[in-house]
DNA sequence: CAATAGGTTAACCCGGTGTTAAAAGACGCT
DNA sequence: AGCGTCTTTTAACACCGGGTTAACCTATTG
């Protein structure tokens, strides 16, 4: 069976090296030279490993790989550091990377980690964050600041589409399509009910507020100010 | 929600294959057997995503891609490639390709990288920008020199339509219509109010006016001196 | 210097949204 | 089935901010 990568890296002649050494051990390799591109990627396609550069154009790996998890994808990431630094690889980790490896690196070994991370799926669990809330899909809680929030089936659902378009501002319409089935949508003002009632566990308690309406476009979750 | 696609291919049993399976997934696809064909059809429709064979009659499917983004064009790109070489993979995302598939694949697997696709392209951030001015579509926020500026939703509105015409001068009666829809547009100066409006939140306080006014032609936004 | 296009200001009105409480419905338990 | 609890929906109301007006001001042009 072949395992399926990507490789973001923007030094194209490294990354030309690891694919046509991958090819040779029977791993298929996906390319992207930014960040934004390896991101992009690793949203649409589902791969078994995914190798971050660490320094990248427009986006660098750490983000790239916070912005993964945040999504709620799991797949093994791998980063790959020229600098031997103690922080960065602490911060790697807060990222969520599974493995790292520092330039220059033998590409036998490289090989040799993608293949382990490929056959075990990352141990961390599914998961959407924004900023200091996080909802476990597997667990099915959600958590503000540690704190566990209890929400009703509902509210559960709003909160999962919200999260899943945050930062971006999410149509009530597309709302509630999402949450109840085209034929039986609440005629009156039952999303403006549950959005309350999002709002009480969500925001009340805590200084900061994350929901945020705009003006007849519709909702958002973010932190503020980003 | 169905997706709508084009799909450019020369080979018709395999094209009608793929129509035929998308059909039962509720994707709706139109189709093209040329290279210059589907350019045509791809301008002139919005599609939530093309497939293009590489090989094709009169124009293949890297030069389709390269003249759709030249225009402007950034519907996602699904490229179908019979060789699976990494050459073509890079010119493939020179060409500004989103996502590649090697012949003979899986319908089930094209499906659901078409889906992904699509589901990208709307969260995808969509912006407008005129010099220091930057308005996202998908935050439903925008920005003067990285400030964020609040914006009623008329304004919004208003500054949607002077941006996407940008530099151009835009018409009053065209603002009009563009605002309201034909029955209910205002009888007295609400354009003139609004604007005005505009120019506080976006000129007034920085240095450079943005937004100028054409004698008797209308209202353009653009930096000076272009 | 009049005529006309565009800019400025403030007042009023209306619609979208937030809030609250109570009725209706779903669900598990005994 | 019947009870109690929790959730969802409904309805009614309060509130605030944006939209529209109209009236006035300024600039430009023949």
């Amino acid at each position: 069976m072949t395992v399926h990568t990507l490789l973001v890296e923007d030094n194209a002649s490294l990354a030309q090296t690891v694919i046509a050494y991958f090819d040779l051990e029977g791993i298929d390799c996906d390319y992207a030279a930014t960040g934004r591109q390896g991101l992009e990627l690793a949203l649409s396609k589902d791969y078994q490993a995914i190798l971050l550069d660490i320094n990248l154009p427009r986006m660098n790996g750490l983000e790239v790989c916070e912005a993964l998890r945040n999504r709620g994808v799991d797949v093994p990431v791998l980063m790959l550091t020229a600098r031997d630094s103690l922080a960065d690889k602490l911060a790697g980790f807060d990222a969520g990377t599974d493995d790292y490896l520092v330039k220059p690196f033998e590409l036998s070994e490289l090989a040799a980690r993608v293949k382990a991370l490929a056959k075990r799926r990352s141990s961390l669990a599914k998961q959407l964050q924004v900023g200091p809330l996080m909802m476990d899909l597997s667990l099915k809680t959600a958590f503000r600041e540690g704190q566990v929030i209890r929400l009703t089936p509902t509210c559960w659902k709003l909160l999962e589409i919200l999260m899943q378009e945050s930062p971006n501002v999410v149509s009530r319409e597309k709302i509630q399509s999402a949450i109840w089935s085209e034929p039986d949508i609440p005629d009156s003002n039952a999303l403006k009910v549950h959005l309350y009632k999002l709002r009480q566990q969500i925001d009340k308690p805590f200084s900061t507020k994350l929901i945020h309406t705009v003006a007849t476009h519709g909702v958002a979750i973010r932190v503020p100010n980003d």
